[in-house]
DNA sequence: CACCAGGCGACCC
DNA sequence: GGGTCGCATGGT
């Protein structure tokens, strides 16, 4: 995709993208990540890594043509969040493949969607988490376990420090132990999501080298699979979410609920290519947040 | 208050 | 290989 990162005078930066290529709403609360909040003035804030990132769309500084959005990074941490946000893949081709008009009314709907680049380590942990439960519920249980386990930071905003949490590293999670993740809310995920730490920081370039692309995702959510409380959806999840590897196709209970009633049982997804990802994101949005077709 | 949630592991045949 | 069953917890 075109798109351009232009300096500020207060050393923050403007993404400047075709007009609705990218939908900050759809794409943080379409249930791929869990941490970012929408403020009031329609600011998101999330943290990524150490940082926290405020991003806004000014309509005033958005035309006919393009959509101009605000972060509050320096221009080298913006060419970094650009791509965290997908702008660097093309979309297009998907767009090339013969759709229903059910999978066309999806693509439509959740248009601005992006598949962003998650921290492998956070995404693995948190979609762990998230089987068996609700999107509220999971990001409830992520934020109590970066309040209690993850670092302390401040950012500082027009003179007032702002608190927020570092997601725990493999290491602050072993060091919570079992008794401590139960008290953040996990469960019986709490086994899964400690073995797991245990073994992402003694085997991390066994994850590492899955980002690679000589791994796509059929050997990455086999390696994934290998661990304890990851299936088959969570893998898929993982190895989309987190590995980028946007031919992963999660089927979850909605994307079941639609093989059911459109597909006949099931969804031929091979047939979206190399962005079966992607249209699963359409699918997921589409169903669960428009009650008209649910 | 039941019901269910972006499923999985153990166990069965 | 495929089909059940229990599971901790809290949101709706």
């Amino acid at each position: 995709m075109q798109y351009k990162i232009e300096r500020l005078p207060n050393g923050f930066c403007d993404i400047i993208v075709p007009v609705g290529e990218l939908s900050l709403e759809k794409t943080f609360k379409c249930g791929q990540c869990f941490r970012w909040v929408r403020l009031g003035d329609g600011t998101f804030k999330g943290v990524l890594g150490d940082k926290l990132v405020m991003i806004k769309r000014f309509s005033d500084k958005s035309t006919d043509t393009s959509d101009v959005f605000t972060v509050n990074l320096d221009y080298n941490d913006a060419v970094k969040f650009a791509n965290y946000l997908g702008l660097n893949d093309d979309y297009s081709p998907l767009r090339d493949i013969n759709l229903t008009n059910f999978e066309k009314k999806a693509m439509e709907y959740g248009k601005g969607i992006r598949i962003l680049h998650q921290d492998i380590w956070e995404t693995s942990v948190s979609f762990i988490i998230s089987q068996r439960n609700n999107i509220p519920k999971i990001e409830n249980t992520i934020y109590r376990l970066c309040e209690k386990f993850g670092t302390k930071k401040t950012y500082m905003i027009r003179g007032n420090d702002v608190e927020y949490y570092t997601f725990p590293t493999p290491e602050q999670i072993i060091n919570a132990g079992i008794t401590g993740l139960n008290s953040c809310g996990l469960g019986y995920r709490s086994e899964y999501v400690y073995k797991f730490a245990l073994d992402f920081s003694m085997n991390k370039n066994n994850f590492l080298k899955c980002l690679s692309d000589n791994y796509d995702s059929k050997s990455t959510i086999s390696f994934l699979i290998t661990h304890l409380g990851i299936g088959p959806k969570v893998a898929n999840c993982i190895s989309l979410f987190g590995y980028n590897k946007l031919d992963a196709f999660p089927i979850d209970v909605w994307i079941q609920r639609i093989a059911d009633k459109h597909y006949n049982g099931t969804i031929d997804y091979q047939r979206y290519g190399k962005l079966a990802g992607l249209m699963q994101q359409y699918l997921f949005y589409y169903t669960k947040y428009n009650e008209q077709e649910s």
